[in-house]
DNA sequence: GTATATTATGAACGAGTGTTCATTAAGGGT
DNA sequence: ACCCTTAATGAACACTCGTTCATAATATAC
């Protein structure tokens, strides 16, 4: 009867009112209604709300950031560390603007501290492959004098947290309203950024 | 019957639990029963479940973060910027793992999103005092040439933003296990931030 | 076209939710 | 001592929760 994949369907669903409202705040039938079905048929694809919430969170953690943000084109401008880094944050927050990755953001701040979540969960472990890019990338312009000898790690702190605050902040407002704005100050943070740590 | 004040317990207890459970995972029944009374008796004091959660924001709304890391004998350090920033620094995390502080910022990154807290609820609204404060300290470094001139509201967004994503990842942890590497870690923050923006 | 596996339904379950209410106990003021 | 306000109780309310189950409709395979 169902033409789409129902179980995909309510996956996306789950992710969906569980952002909006919590893993608690959003109920099976809930779910159930705005895919279209009864609440007993989710049970043919799902054994429990537990299982649902724990397959979105293997769906994301299947997936990496480097490909979604790293390209051949991008690392050519290595050489021209300056617009290099105005890419790569702008690519950063883009991706991060990203329908869904704005849902799972929120889901992680959520839930990150609660019983269902605290586990499985976790702001470090989410950006903890962004941050080995980013110390991986500061270790070679250290290595080829474009960038003064700073620790990479406090680099990569330095450069990732405010755009990670920046994006928290904004994912309260309901849609991508000014990202025209949002970039504005991306740059000036990585202006600033880069004229500090240039060597 | 009571010696404590039940009304003021009530209010913490449910701090406790909201930050642990969230405000949908936390019932009134959880409520009364670690405070010690019946579920009934809750209503003596207060006339729902949601003006129990408005309570507590109200609570934290009003007070202020100055008084609680700036006093003389800091800001007389204003002639040694760098131990100035190192001790603010300090200052603010120490101050964010208060018991208190570490359940609202957990209450506050859990519900900033839902229903109940997104019209009172915000992490701007949480840093903006605190950004005020530090565009202000920075102005007058900037205007006595110990800082280079760097718009001061970048340089609040770059001190901050690093001490607050640190705050929020190590708030999963259950006590202040490691406040001395806490330390350590802001300290080689502050270090950078202040040989990035020095004059 | 019939058998089979998949997916839907509707009703029901036990438990938990926030809240109300009549009643009882306790504390303070005169 | 008494009254009166405050605070606690236990039972009940209507409702929602996650989940189960027998049953019916729908696709798929042969």
């Amino acid at each position: 009867m169902k033409l789409a994949n129902t179980k995909q369907l309510i996956l996306s669903t789950a992710l969906d009112l569980f952002s909006q409202y919590g893993y608690n705040g959003a109920s099976i039938r809930q779910i159930a209604r705005t895919v279209g079905i009864r609440e007993s048929a989710i049970y043919n694809h799902y054994k429990s709300k537990e299982e649902i919430f724990l397959a979105i969170l293997a769906e994301f953690k299947s997936k990496t950031i480097s490909e979604k943000i790293l390209n051949d084109d991008l690392l050519d401008d290595l050489s021209n560390p300056e617009k290099f880094l105005r890419n790569f944050a702008e690519r950063l927050i883009t991706f991060w603007n990203t329908p869904q990755e704005r849902k799972f953001i929120r889901l992680l701040l959520m839930e990150q501290f609660t019983r269902i979540g605290n586990k499985e969960l976790s702001t470090t472990d989410y950006l903890s492959e962004l941050r080995k890019m980013c110390r991986l990338i500061f270790s070679e312009m250290i290595k080829t004098k474009i960038v003064k000898q700073y620790d990479p790690e406090i680099l990569a702190e330095q450069f990732i947290a405010p755009l990670f605050l920046m994006r928290t902040e904004y994912l309260v407002s309901g849609e991508n309203k000014n990202m025209g704005t949002v970039i504005k100050i991306v740059n000036m943070h990585v202006d600033f950024f880069w004229s500090a740590i240039k060597g």
